[in-house]
DNA sequence: GCCAACGTTGGC
DNA sequence: GCCAACGTTGGC
């Protein structure tokens, strides 16, 4: 099993939407970055586990675990003309975009916020990704040790 | 709203 | 292929 972190602005789209969801699955999709597509559609297996992050908003970090219940397909938003995402030049024969389905797993009661990410950014998480400087995927792998830490740091918020 | 950092575009 | 200009991301 492979473990990510998966960003989004909670404005668009939160872990509060996936929560109401049908199923509380959807697909993740609107991501127009190369290096994340071919993560998603080379890298994400069904079973997968990812950290749901919030970008851009109060309160950065940390808000839950997801699944993928569905590896990398093609986003259907790129052909969809009345979509944000649309891509005139994505050609339904080759698609350029993908997507993954996802279904919440955990809401954490208390996130993990971006400052107390960056608390362990010389320690346990001097390797995450998303602590990188001027990091902008919108996709990242997590590794095991990590996972792990940052589930901890979880159920410690959660306490206090 | 500002700004740093990065990706993409397009002229050459 | 280079690189300047531009657009986007995302924290603050």
């Amino acid at each position: 099993m492979n473990y990510w972190l998966m960003k989004s602005e909670p404005q668009t789209f939160g872990i509060d939407h996936l929560a109401r969801a049908a199923r509380q699955t959807a697909g993740w999709d609107g991501v127009r970055n190369y290096q994340a597509r071919n993560m998603l559609r080379d890298g994400f297996r069904a079973g997968d586990h990812a950290f749901f992050y919030h970008s851009s908003c109060p309160e950065p970090g940390i808000y839950g675990v997801i699944e993928v219940v569905r590896a990398g397909h093609p986003d259907p938003t790129q052909f969809d003309r009345g979509s944000a995402h649309y891509d005139a030049d994505s050609d339904p024969s080759d698609p350029r975009w993908y997507q993954v389905e996802v279904r919440l797993l955990t809401r954490f009661s208390h996130p993990v916020t971006l400052a107390t990410l960056r608390e362990h950014a010389q320690g346990a998480l001097r390797d995450l990704a998303l602590l990188r400087r001027g990091n902008r995927l919108s996709v990242m792998p997590v590794g095991a040790g990590e996972w792990k830490f940052i589930l901890r740091l979880a159920r410690d918020s959660r306490s206090s």
